[in-house]
DNA sequence: TAGACCGTTTGACATTAATCAATTCGAACG
DNA sequence: CGTTCGAATTGATTAATGTCAAACGGTCTA
């Protein structure tokens, strides 16, 4: 693996503060792949081998029982995907796909855990991670539980939002994948825009405007234990 | 803390393999308290000031938004919660409540934080918790955005059955709980125990009985990646 | 044992969301 | 510049779920 793309993934919270050393070693059994658009990288239940690190583009972790399918996340550079499975020595519960032109370094699984065992500093870089994951998960699922689908849209708007600091954005993602996302089908999402219009949403393509922000927020009441995906 | 339950605290796999005397040193700064029945221990939005562990009783996780609740999980001795929030030292996500009469031991976060840190045998024990914790809820995810709430409650069943080995059983929680956590009214779960009649479901208060699994298992398509929280 | 209380059930109805079919829109391409 | 393809939208309809009010049925207690 070319240097340069060590920098990248060593910047990593997960692997910032470890030993050098150790970290060198994690390399040296990993590689990298360039995957194009609209790849599956993995499939659900299959035994997690690898730990995934997006470098560049970005991927599609989604679901699918008795033929429905659900997109769970979108993961963006610099991250890592299905540690937990991978620490666990068990089988992914979620597949994952490119969404476009991605760069992934694949690290042994093995290796990690072995990793783990010898490195508490590493370990501890572990356990804040998931413990990060678990809750953006429990924050999601108070989202599909306590809010309807006009208000979990409204939400995610004003997060998008928050990300940029403008009243003006793009959609990150396509609709219909933001749909599922969101839980609803395309078709609800469409009417749900509609319905964000006179609460001063405007959408064309897929560039959204914001009026008049504090009317979508009073609509949306979002609140950072929900939404505040930086704790 | 009476020695007795030492054991009985011991007895986690969170705790199970650390050094005896960091062991012991975790319980010396922790205690033990009696709650009466349906009293919050914890609100969302405090601090984790203590790792808690459910010694007898059972209690309620759920959260709040905007006038509305819902039930999360319900914690059985022996286990803990909120392990997220102690070891990142964050506001909790969600709220607690004992369900009856419970027996609680609080371990005071700072300590955990610090222990994790010493011993590396504790911090592999919390990153297997915490990735366990993860893949549950990323399980419950799918349930929820996969399932109709008809299908939800026909697993639930179905993993209730599973637990016991038996054709009959009671439910372990009321029903407007259960309905809370299945992700929908109790009018509606009433209307659901009904639809599942033609599938060989008796409900007799909070007795149940399934005449033949195997037709409740071919609508209920149960799929160890949702349903089999072992893994 | 009568009454009160609380959870559950039922029915009627409103709301929300999914489905199906048809159309529109927009980028990619020859 | 027109064609093609897939995504997005729209409308009509059905299905699922929530809401509200009332009735029912246990359990506890005075």
């Amino acid at each position: 693996m070319p240097e340069s793309l060590h920098t990248d993934i060593q910047s990593l919270d997960l692997f910032m503060d470890m030993e050098e050393s150790n970290f060198k070693s994690l390399m040296r059994g990993s590689y990298v792949q360039n995957f194009p658009q609209k790849i599956e990288l993995i499939s659900e239940g299959e035994t997690a081998d690898f730990l995934h690190v997006v470098l560049s583009g970005s991927v599609d972790l989604f679901s699918s029982w008795n033929g429905r399918e659900t997109s769970m996340a979108t993961v963006r550079p610099v991250s890592t995907f299905i540690l937990a499975a991978t620490v666990r020595d068990l089988p992914y519960l979620m597949s994952a796909r490119t969404l476009e032109k991605s760069r992934v370094a694949l690290i042994p699984s093995q290796d990690v855990r072995k990793m783990f065992a010898a490195d508490s500093v590493f370990a501890q870089a572990i356990v804040c991670e998931l413990a990060q994951c678990y809750r953006s998960v429990v924050k999601n699922t108070k989202d599909l539980k306590l809010r309807t689908s006009l208000e979990r849209l409204a939400n995610y708007l004003l997060r998008q939002q928050g990300r940029t600091g403008s009243a003006e954005f793009d959609l990150t993602m396509e609709k219909r994948r933001l749909a599922s996302f969101l839980g609803m089908t395309p078709e609800n999402l469409s009417r749900a825009f509609k319905g964000l219009e006179s609460r001063s949403v405007k959408v064309s393509g897929n560039h959204i405007t914001i009026n008049d922000p504090a009317d979508l927020i009073r609509f949306a009441k979002p609140h950072p234990f929900i939404d505040d995906y930086s704790s």
